[in-house]
DNA sequence: TCCTAAGCGAGACGGTACGTCTTGTCTTCCA
DNA sequence: TGGAAGACAAGACGTACCGTCTCGCTTAGGA
């Protein structure tokens, strides 16, 4: 057995911290919880916080940990269910974001939503940058560098999420993926020069796919 | 005469301290900076800063004002220029960043930036929200709500001037601007659905008096 | 006419404060006081308090003037009512902190009673002193500088007032004056050394009845 | 072991506390100590300052510990050396005084002596009240009420030794004890009224004496 | 079964920055 | 022109956290 009790008494640590975060963020939001609160909170001592986590936003990045793997599930799901690569998987995020709403809703206007933004980024650029390399490797130019597309992208479903958010998600999860698609894909379209025709055929089917 | 020698001082006083912040980002970050540093590079007491702004945040806030007024100038030029509003007056704001490049580049990455985001934001979407609503009591049916509308474009502005700030500025401000409109313009077009045909009309009557 | 009306204007602001501090000890107490807090209360400008006084203590020895003087008076008058010269008139002394009664007992516990008793000590010391040193001119030696003895008898005074004022006046001050001489008038006995056999005599007595 | 390793670490900090306080007294007074002299001086945090004491006085308080227990042993034994009990060991605290003459020198004149002064007091007032209810037990009727003898005995005492710091110890401690003794003895005779004719009798004395 | 090393709780500690408070000076305004 | 108003520099205060550390207790897993 490779996993000995001391790592299974480790994780456990790491978990009681974690869990702990979540409970004070939604009780009192992320920005105002000192480390204090997380240890009090997780029963746990000062010294075994530090010598797991290098501070609050680094226990804050591990809790993020779960989510980036799930939504790695989701953007995987995607290329399989479907032959056609997807450019995006962004109606899952919708979807995982209302199940967690409470939790997002609490960290919005904190620091911490920018740990986890950054965690989606990092997912959603390494996935739309893939694609979009593909694209100019089929000899298709892009207008604009691919980081930029991708940033463009990212930035773009992160503004509507945070919006959503704010307002308490007047939309269902699946309108706000249309309004996504709709306000990114003109530009997207208009982007991908070299053949307007079979360009725009590969980009409605991507997005067919998607949906 | 209606202002006083008394408001000259104030004046002056807040003028040492936001110059003493602007001094201070550039040497070592916003971050990084103590209201003790400014107060010793204002040459001010302690109690004075307090009177005067809650914190630095406040500071910070009060000197993004000028910035705030001098967008605003450029958004109404733009307007008075062209008979035809625009919807954004984007190109001055990459200009304006350019210029301002080394007060810009030192604040990103820190808390300081999201304070003129938001300065800019504020400013952005007004503007946009009054050209959104003059094009729906046009007749015009938007497909996405204003407020996301605007949000998604002042959004798109801000990711493209932090992309080309954190990147040291690869290209000119006119080159960026072109980026920004190709992105943009078709979701908008995409979402401006009444009459095809008028509403891409209009838009690109727009984008020629923006650029 | 000697007195201008700018020292009428003088002697009024100085009233305003003199009252305002009083007004403020009756209401927090001494230390509590800031000169903010006076400058409030006598609507008088924070420059105009220190055109006057250097600071709030300067304010209460200032204010302390009156009751030295009534303080004064009483003492002479002790003179000439009796033709033996009295060494002190306690009794006064008594009965005049009973009418101030709340004033004291406001400031005691504080810093400001120091200004008081230092003020009443004065009066006492010189008046003791005067006494003491025609003792040692008529040839009576004291066994202890005249110094020590009047500073004996002002802080015995003073302690008196003390405990009575501490614990709300439960003797009326006849008592309490009867009190003071018998505490002190056998130290005084025993020092004013006439004739030392009987002083020695006395003291050993005084030794054996102790013990 | 009862003693833990903890505790001997927070008994060293407030040693070094107390230690810092004492050298600073001594150097520069102790009014004009701020509580960041004392943290250098003892090379601490601030906020360790503040978790083992109030503010500065509660610190000094705190150092006057093992003087009051000096103290206290040498009343003990006082009563022990000599079959008859003496009311104070006044000799004692001249003696104690002249050994720390730097010390008292540095804090007299500032808020600090109130501090030791109190210190003091309170193991006076303590034991002399002892005597006192032991001689009214005894059946001897005293003319004033106990705590205001006892007050009487300690603030003598108090400014005896007052004047003796103020002027430099002119003169001996054994001399001072004889003073201080020549002026109390009389007045407590006097109160402790055995026999009433005769104390009567010395009162009237007394008070011929004096006019 | 015992022993030893690691994980851990508890919390003292040095240190930094905060926002508040008060003081005494200095400048401007106004009657 | 002198007093009123109040902005200001200076700096101490007590609080809140931080990240480091030392100390013993507990406990798992190899001897």
């Amino acid at each position: 057995m490779a996993t000995k009790k001391v790592d299974r008494r480790i994780q456990r640590t790491r978990k009681l911290l974690q869990d702990a975060l979540i409970t004070l963020i939604l009780e009192k939001g992320y920005d105002k919880i000192t480390v204090q609160d997380i240890i009090d909170e997780a029963n746990v001592g000062r010294s075994t916080f530090y010598a797991h986590y290098l501070d609050k936003d680094d226990l804050m990045a591990g809790s993020m940990e779960p989510l980036r793997a799930e939504l790695h599930q989701h953007l995987i799901g995607a290329d399989n269910d479907h032959e056609q690569e997807a450019a995006i998987a962004s109606l899952a995020l919708f979807r995982h974001t209302k199940e967690q709403y409470h939790l997002y809703k609490a960290m919005i206007g904190g620091r911490g939503i920018d740990i986890v933004v950054k965690a989606i980024n990092d997912a959603l650029l390494e996935h739309a940058q893939t694609h979009f390399e593909q694209v100019e490797r089929d000899g298709r130019q892009l207008a604009v560098p691919v980081p930029v597309v991708t940033t463009f992208l990212a930035s773009t479903l992160q503004t509507l999420l945070r919006w959503w958010l704010d307002n308490d998600m007047p939309y269902s999860p699946e309108r706000m993926n249309e309004m996504f698609l709709q306000l990114v894909m003109g530009g997207i379209d208009s982007v991908v020069q070299d053949s307007f025709e079979v360009s725009k055929r590969t980009i409605y089917r991507d997005l067919d796919a998607l949906s």
